[in-house]
DNA sequence: ATGATCTGTGACACCGGTGTCATAATGTCA
DNA sequence: TGACATTATGACACCGGTGTCACAGATCAT
């Protein structure tokens, strides 16, 4: 089986590469008949142009890159269904580049994915979109970039993010307003700024409803299951137990439950409980949780589409915006 | 910010660009000293070689596509990460694509894919393993493919897949064993081969227990938690009510889960639920899910492993391979 | 010393497209 | 009808690397 190249359509048509490549990207200037009869011949010999050869003569690959170290698969999986959308809608591609954020092995690390792969772009998700040393070397090696849900002010560069501290602050408030006021917290990852974020907005409802901080009701987590496990023991043992407790996320949230029930502690009754994210486990479980949504999806695109906006050329004025978080009360929270 | 390429460095350091060539992929046949002198070139220059030439030169673009088309987050991320891994340790990259197996888009889906993003190989994941259009399609392409958890049979082209039908087998077993005879089953989604293998694995179990099959005991699902609420719904309307429930997969199994625990059913005292893959969740509500554990990862980390082989020019000689499933006991299966 | 082999290096074509520019053919307007 | 603008087309360099081959000089066996 022959190799179809521009060279051979040319041949074959009767007419020059160039014309050729003029019909490819249906550029004007070429008369109908030549265009029809060059169409035809792409058909009669299944021609198939070759992307790296014209990303060669371009100096663009139409692949985007999307970073990401989260414990959490539907983030991650959100990220990606986002980021695809806005990418195929511009024709690029994405591919997916989990790393740590820790370790001297990160810069090189990135280093060597742009060697080995030339992309156009690179979405940061946390927590590297709040890396500032990430974000000094891709300015260094021109690198264009977007940042999902940073924290990072000053920047000039693209960034969508959402309101976290907000949020937080809308669901304790829930909480406070149900009657609870003895009300512990479990922190994220202290890599992400979404974990001060969240962490801020727990106690300024605290502190809007005249109710006294107590750090002793507050836990260290990092987001995984895992680590709500853990923080969930340490939080049914307080005495006196707190009538609710707000995890900086759902799989945490769920790890609670979990165990609270193990307890034959009753949710809500005994204990409510409420996390953040709106994760698909939030409602795959009994009782289904109160919970924070985030439009992940839609930042991710919003973020991607800024991209390769920049990367054609033309830079939008609106480069940072900052979406709505959403309050979803399900089962899981209610009076004390 | 002039940009550097090999003819820079080659200028600089007094050497030719095919020099520049060796000294950039090891080759043998460079003097210590001028591979030295070159070397030193890179850092000063800061150059970084260009994948794009790179790879037009050798017909390459050492990036490998993942197809899939899966409600479960869990498997797809599973699936990324055993591929991701295969990838990485051949300096290979993975670009990301769902698309939609329905539809008569599918092929033109893949051809634009393959148009804007020249790939060396695709790893196919259920549903696309199994189609046999798709696969059709891609050998008259000659694109490198290679197949996971497929049931197709008679293709000669990398197949890694796991033992759905005895995993199936050996969970009925174990509800059997424990003293159910009253088994109601969920399916998954028909266009998965994977349903109707462990569906039959199911059906194998019964007979080989003496047990009759009795299809009013059987629910359609597709895989989704959704549509194992649905099922849930039927079955445990059913009279007299099934005392085990064995589910397709474990979001639907973790719906039959929720939807008993909302009607005050025990679980696993008044009826046992089982599911198959071993998901996250199966491990985050209560009680935990029985399941079968399947090897994704590795499946996919295999098969990515033997497709860049082939990429590379090395047929392996073992090109099939099945790996063991594996039975989870958790608290959500007991003693009717 | 002589021919044979090995080592280090560069010239040059090539991968398969796109950009620039020249030029011929055609259309437009006074 | 002549001057000028527009359209259609191709020649050719170029993108930034790699492969082939020629060749000079060093090394080796006889």
């Amino acid at each position: 089986m022959k190799k179809v190249t521009i060279n051979s359509v040319a041949t074959y048509a009767g007419v020059s590469k160039k014309t050729v490549s003029r019909v490819l990207n249906n550029e004007p200037n070429v008369s109908p008949a030549t265009r029809e009869k060059v169409l035809k011949v792409f058909k009669e010999l299944d021609y198939t142009p070759n992307p790296i050869a014209r990303g060669l003569a371009r100096n663009r690959s139409f692949i985007i890159g999307c970073l990401y170290d989260n414990p959490s698969k539907s983030y991650i999986t959100r990220v990606q269904s986002g980021a695809l959308e806005a990418c195929h809608k511009h024709n690029y591609n994405l591919l997916i580049h989990p790393c740590e954020l820790r370790g001297d092995a990160l810069i090189a690390n990135i280093e060597n994915l742009l060697m080995t792969s030339r992309l156009d772009g690179l979405v940061l998700t946390p927590p590297f979109s709040d890396s500032l040393e990430l974000i000094e070397f891709l300015k260094k090696k021109n690198v264009n970039y977007a940042r999902v849900a940073s924290a990072i002010e000053g920047d000039e560069s693209i960034s969508v993010r959402s309101n976290d501290e907000q949020g937080a602050f809308e669901i304790t408030e829930h909480l406070i307003e149900l009657g609870h006021s003895h009300i512990a917290f479990i922190k994220g990852h202290p890599d992400h700024s979404a974990t001060e974020q969240r962490f801020s907005g727990y106690q300024r409802a605290l502190s809007t409803h005249n109710l006294t901080f107590d750090d002793k009701l507050v836990a260290e987590g990092n987001f995984s299951y895992h680590s709500g496990a853990d923080s969930a023991k340490a939080i049914l043992d307080i005495n006196p137990r707190p009538s609710a407790v707000f995890a900086s996320n759902d799989y945490m949230a769920a790890a609670v439950l979990k165990l609270a029930t193990q307890r034959q502690l009753k949710v809500p009754e005994d204990i409510s409980i409420a996390g953040f994210d709106n994760a698909p486990i939030a409602r795959h479980i009994w009782p289904g949780l109160t919970t924070i949504a985030q439009p992940v999806e839609e930042m991710t695109r919003q973020a991607v589409d800024l991209l390769i906006e920049q990367i054609g050329g033309t830079q939008a004025q609106v480069r940072q915006t900052t979406l709505e978080a959403k309050l979803i009360t399900r089962e899981s929270t209610s009076k004390p």
